[in-house]
DNA sequence: CGATAAGTTGAGAGTACTCAACCACGGTGG
DNA sequence: CCACCGTGGTTGAGTACTCTCAACTTATCG
């Protein structure tokens, strides 16, 4: 679980006690392929888990079937840091890409949390950057246009991506279908379509199949109205 | 506090000894005007606000000044939890009504959040509770109409209120323009209008200027889409 | 009782959706 | 090796939901 020690050693310094503990957490590792549910709505999810490798997405259906994308996890997120304290699923999560991940029981985790504050107040902290994620996708999806909630989605993932060490945010791979893109900016497929093709047109992109070059960073970030505060990184 | 007692006695009960170390949390009270701005975006508060009575909004603006407000709070809710670890505000809270709050000392809050372990799990439930609600908001803004939008905020409201012993889920007061709901539904005012009273005209709801009377809970339930296991009440 | 904020209504415009057809790429099997 | 097939991407046309703008009404407050 070094992949783990090194994610929760911000902002706070882990002392080597908290290595131990961590090193010590009961956890198994699984390999899933894309598609691949982790967890259902409405489950019971004894363990919480930690994405070493791979994307993930959560997401949640409405009465007319229509699904809406809620969060996307990148390799070092937990994906399912709410069911450490939280009995039951309120949404899914799935594997978008094939991706390796460890299963954390989950009274052991709240324990190490509770044994070691550096433990505790990074994984506290986790759960209130998401939340501040999801707050900006609220106003990402209820105050701005096709283009904007677009250019939107590629800064965030592009600096996510940054800072968890997967590359430059101006290229990355996306992989995600467009439909799957609508369903995360309460869009349609087609939508994101004109949208992509907007921005592409702009001379702002660049895409091939599955990725994304941006060509004009400060450009985007203004179609995008991108201020990166608020995913409160170092 | 001993409403922070009462409000953090579940799901976990407290010991004595907890109800001591919240009793000596430090804190200040305050009595607020509507209007009047807890927390500012951007802003670096020390402080951490428990509402004892009236409402509160949360809100960010975008780029070309529209405005998403991405929570709504009851008494017995924490404010603005995120701030006892992230140093910087990515939003603004205000007083919807007049508000009597504790602003509690951030790091003491904290210390007592690892000092027992009671207390940190309702503390860091409450964070996953919000964040759970923010995942329906963004389902409700991203993929429901505006009829069903304006029904499940009015649901939501309902059911809230009447856990925090308010009063009934079928009428109570909701001390918001239709401004402010159209910055919560990612509507405009115009439009939310219409919704209420399209839900009005079949028969769902009564209203006068301030106040909702639920005459169809169930047809409301439904028009919106509600399911209440978001909330995670027990 | 006037002033102001909020609510209501109508008409026209625009963004985003629906439906449907067509295209392109990758994978598979003959 | 290449044709076929399926998924996903692209495009056009028509529709519909929601917005904008503006006027008018109603409530509240000093």
């Amino acid at each position: 679980m070094t992949a783990l020690a090194r994610r929760l050693d911000t902002p706070d310094r882990l002392e080597p006690a908290d290595d131990t503990i961590l090193a010590a957490l009961p956890h198994i590792r699984r390999e899933l392929e894309p598609g691949q549910y982790l967890v259902r709505d409405q489950g019971h999810p004894k363990y919480c888990c930690f994405l070493l490798s791979g994307f993930t997405i959560r997401h949640k259906f409405v009465g007319d079937g229509a699904r809406q994308i809620v969060a996307i996890n990148l390799p070092g997120d937990f994906v399912d840091l709410q069911h450490v304290l939280l009995e039951t699923a309120d949404h899914n999560v799935e594997a978008l890409t094939a991706c390796s991940v460890a299963l954390i029981d989950a009274a052991a985790l709240v324990d190490g949390a509770f044994a070691s504050p550096a433990i505790g107040k990074a994984l506290w902290r986790h759960s209130l950057v998401e939340a501040s994620i999801f707050r900006e996708w609220m106003a990402n999806i209820g105050r701005r246009d096709g283009r904007a909630r677009t250019a939107h989605l590629l800064c965030e993932v592009g600096v996510r991506r940054e800072t968890a060490g997967l590359g430059a945010r101006a290229q990355f791979e996306l992989p995600m279908t467009q439909e799957q893109l609508g369903d995360a900016l309460g869009l349609t497929a087609v939508h994101v379509n004109r949208s992509l093709r907007g921005l592409e047109a702009e001379g702002l992109i660049a895409r091939t199949r599955r990725s994304v070059t941006v060509l004009d960073w400060n450009g985007l970030a203004a179609a995008a109205d991108f201020d990166p505060a608020y995913l409160h990184h170092r």
